[in-house]
DNA sequence: TTAATCCCTATTGACTAGATAGAGATTTAG
DNA sequence: CTAAATCTCTATCTAGTCAATAGGGATTAA
């Protein structure tokens, strides 16, 4: 399951992209506009912002922006910030590799295997569905 | 990311698997061999036996053994028991559904478009792999 | 220079993961 | 019959994480 930030992220982002180009959006609008706790969404952004998803503009009349086309940021790139590797194992992560603590013999893990196959296609998933897509898609319900 | 106890079951259940039909096999062997803390294996194998996934023998010379043949028991039907459902979100989940939390329309939710795709994916792939393909792959890499 | 914004650190409460302890119930070997 | 070996159950503990909140400090536009 995705954490409750993962949702708020996507939300957030979400609601940026559907906004177009313009002007920096304030904490407070989307907050508003999305039903997200105010100051958890600070934090979340700046998560975000430390990763280059999205951009900051300080000071009065300031506020955020994507920080690069929306369809350049997929769900993986989201999810990887807030949640963490997509892998059901450090040791099938490609983004962060790592030995599981109390493996015998990695080449042989039949777990591993079977763990990597589902990373693989998870991983084909999260990486195709990007900001733009998923906005089209918002467009087209009618939703917006 | 997959449980500890995800692990410690899936491991437990490919040495009852690869051991063969025979007679039931007792909590600290298992926990000896796969080097799983014998007070926690015996919790998950009990919850695993709800399941049916295995079955107990108690008394003297009792112990576990698969609850059905190891093909019919995949790597889902284990996550499922031991880390709860597969999907990334209540609202994608087959098994255990329920609308999030927070949601405004649900039919019209782009996050839950992608969270969907995932899960299918996820699912397609583990279950297909069970405990027979996976003490077949153990075999052939001589890891026995 | 003031007011609106983002930035940062700390803290809280609820919950869960992982592990352990100890006694109870059941069955079989002898 | 009885003793020993097993599974069964309930309770507990510690450390860590998730979600959220608080209260200022830094920056910049009007």
């Amino acid at each position: 399951m995705i954490s409750q930030k993962a949702r708020y992220a996507l939300r957030a982002l979400l609601y940026l992209a559907s906004r177009g180009e313009d002007a920096p959006v304030q904490i407070s609008e989307i907050a508003d506009k999305e039903r997200i706790p105010r100051k958890f969404l600070e934090a979340i952004l700046l998560e975000l912002k430390k990763t280059g998803i999205v951009r900051s503009h300080r000071g009065r009349s300031g506020g955020y922006s994507l920080g690069r086309p929306a369809k350049d940021i997929s769900f993986a790139d989201v999810l990887r910030v807030t949640d963490g590797p997509l892998a059901l194992s450090p040791c099938v992560s490609v983004m962060a590799y790592r030995k599981c603590d109390d493996c015998f013999e990695e080449s042989v893990c039949a777990i591993r295997k079977a763990l990597l196959a589902a990373r693989d296609a998870t991983a084909q998933i999260l990486e195709s569905r990007n900001l733009a897509t998923a906005a089209a898609q918002l467009r087209r319900s009618g939703a917006l």
